[in-house]
RNA sequence: GGUCCUAUCGUCUAGCGGUCUAGGACGAAGCCCUCUCAAGGCUUAAACCUCGGUUCGAGUCCGAGUAGGAUCACCA
């Protein structure tokens, strides 16, 4: 009579490695009390999702938080769906936002003890568990061809009742050892499957780090573990890896929770201890009406690439996520003046449970709030990387002259509440293109915006005069005192005040005098503190500037 | 359809049976400041999904309904 161990040996013949071998290779870690072993376990499928990214901070920072070890494993199991180089490409897009691996798979080999930690090159792992699992019965080769498993689901539609491999409908199930050697004798393609001894009718509880209780249906179905071309499915390498690599906490998006039964029923029948679970909310767009995930085939903000190329700073993507993750984040940020986030004491529990609503205004807000508060030598070199890689002809001008813009960006930065015009690198060039003499030349081609109600004649012969008499190298005051009275002479009020007391003894205000100034020196009504401009611009030039614009009237 | 998750201002949320005539942040509106803008300061509008129950008392506990979401593969 032929047993099971004849049947895992006809299997998997040249397996010789057990499960005990592994435990022994794979100890325990030793981490203090409450450390948490945490992972980032992509599919090289293609570029890096907003949402992985937010699960891929939580995971990092929870062990961060602990004291414990953050680890990356690539989960390169579904070969027609991989991507070439998209595992090196997620693992560089995780760099640009510091959220790197303390070990893992990397483009040069892996780092750390508890590897492979890519899941192709763990197959006698799997293995020699699934050689374990046939041994004791827990696991059967199943013969069933992808037409007759749509038959079984066509039938089981038919009678409304649930779909899926299980109980009667799991054909191979009950298949005598020898049977089941005779048609792997014959060449029968098979997979194995999982033998649950689940009961549909019961309900498995676990503890979700974030939910609390959660209460589920047992899981019934006997599902495959280990596919045709050899390499092992989600819930099987899940049950497996983690248990070797000893994690502690599961982080992973909030769709696997309907399929948490099927790993508990794996970790029971295994003997394991199953690890935590932290089911991480998703990131939500708003589409039509409706509420949906973030899609990476129609939400250019999914992908995690479109904020950097956009010109975000990467720390300002990371700030946002963090205050979705913890709503506390925001309050703590703004008592303690500080965006770090590594300072930050993150709770897990306090993660809400719904998820947010991808929300740009908040994300420009942080952003804002973090560019305007960058040391300037970090904010241009943040701004000249930005600029190489995505705006040659910005670059091409920081190359030219750097000096220039910095001083250009340190416009009314250095003070307690400075300027907050960029929310992104990529709104920096055509805020200040102004600045440069040529493109200067270019804008004043168009209509100026001078006030109609102000004749030709006096803005012309302010400008001359300004031309002429601006002074540099003085403070704003005594800047702005010269300006006033300049204004003055050509029968503009020196003060708002006095204007809107007897408008009708004057041709405007101060607001006007300076308003004619900066068209002609900017082409806008609008701009950065003028003060500053005129100083980095020069006198020279904006001599040259104002003389030309009043010539032109 | 079965199962599960979720439900407070437009958005993110605080709230863990009385302190809630519901607080904050973003966004919006207004005012102030001011040479414009960006800020900054002040102010305003804006929410407990519905119905039952428990209780002296419910945004807070329970149940049902409703709505939104997720999931039911040899994909993860």
């Amino acid at each position: 009579m032929a047993d099971n161990n004849d049947l895992a040996e006809l299997l998997f013949p040249d397996v010789t490695l057990t499960i005990d071998d592994l435990e022994k290779k794979y100890p325990l870690r030793n981490l203090p009390e409450g450390a948490q072993v945490t992972r980032f376990a992509p599919s090289p499928t293609g570029f890096l999702h907003t949402g992985s990214l937010f699960t891929a901070m939580i995971s990092r920072t929870v062990a961060k938080t602990t004291g414990g070890v953050y680890f990356f494993r690539l989960e390169d199991t579904d070969t027609k769906r991989t991507i070439e180089g998209s595992g090196d490409l997620l693992l560089e897009q995780l760099h640009q936002f510091g959220i790197d691996a303390d070990e893992g798979y990397t483009p040069n080999g892996d780092v750390g003890a508890y590897g492979p930690y890519k899941q192709s090159e763990r197959k006698e792992i799997y293995r020699a568990v699934i050689k374990e699992l046939i041994r004791r019965g827990r696991a059967y080769p199943d013969f069933c061809t992808p037409e007759d498993l749509d038959k079984i689901r066509a039938s089981q539609e038919a009678n409304k009742v649930l779909p899926g491999y299980y109980g009667i409908y799991a054909r191979d199930r009950n298949l005598s050892v020898e049977q089941r050697i005779e048609k792997i004798k014959a060449g029968t393609p098979w997979v194995i499957r999982f033998k649950s001894m689940g009961d549909h009718d019961k309900k498995t509880k676990f503890t979700d780090a974030i939910r609390g209780e959660i209460e589920l249906q047992d899981n019934d179905t006997d599902v495959v573990i280990l596919k045709s071309d050899g390499l092992p499915t989600y819930h099987f390498a899940h049950v497996c890896d983690d248990h070797f690599m000893r994690t502690t906490m599961i982080t992973r998006g909030e769709e696997w929770i309907p399929s948490t039964p099927i790993h508990l029923d794996m970790f029971r029948a295994l003997g394991w201890k199953a690890p935590k679970y932290a089911h991480i909310p998703s990131i939500m767009k708003l589409d039509h009406g409706n509420k949906r995930k973030l899609s990476k085939r129609k939400d250019a903000e999914a992908a995690v690439s479109y904020f950097l190329e956009s010109g975000y700073p990467a720390q300002s993507l990371l700030v946002y996520l963090m205050s979705i993750a913890n709503s506390n984040f925001e309050e703590w940020a703004i008592a303690n003046k500080t965006f770090d986030l590594s300072k930050f004491q993150f709770k897990i529990k306090k993660m809400s449970l719904d998820g947010a609503l991808f929300d740009i205004d908040k994300l420009n807000y942080f952003s804002k709030e973090i560019i305007a508060r960058m040391p300037l030598e970090e904010l241009f070199a943040a701004v000249k990387e930005y600029a190489s890689a995505h705006d040659a002809e910005f670059a091409a001008r920081i190359g030219k002259n750097p000096e220039f813009v910095k001083k250009i960006l340190n416009i009314e930065r250095d003070r307690k509440n400075p300027r907050k015009d960029y929310a992104k690198f990529s709104d920096i060039y055509p805020l200040t293109k102004f600045f440069y003499a040529d493109l200067w030349e270019e804008i004043i081609k168009k209509p100026l915006p001078f006030k109609e109600s102000i004749d030709k004649a006096t803005v012309k012969e302010i400008l001359l005069a300004s031309a002429s008499e601006m002074v540099f190298g003085v403070d704003e005051y005594t800047w702005f005192s010269g300006v006033k009275a300049l204004g003055e002479k050509f029968g503009f009020a020196s003060s708002n005040k006095d204007y809107k007391e007897h408008p009708e003894n004057y041709k405007g205000s101060v607001s006007d005098t300076a308003e004619i100034l900066r068209v002609a020196i900017t082409g806008s009504t609008q701009s950065p503190n003028l003060h500053e401009i005129l100083e980095i611009l020069g006198k020279e030039e904006t001599s040259r500037r104002l003389t030309k614009v009043a010539e032109s009237l």
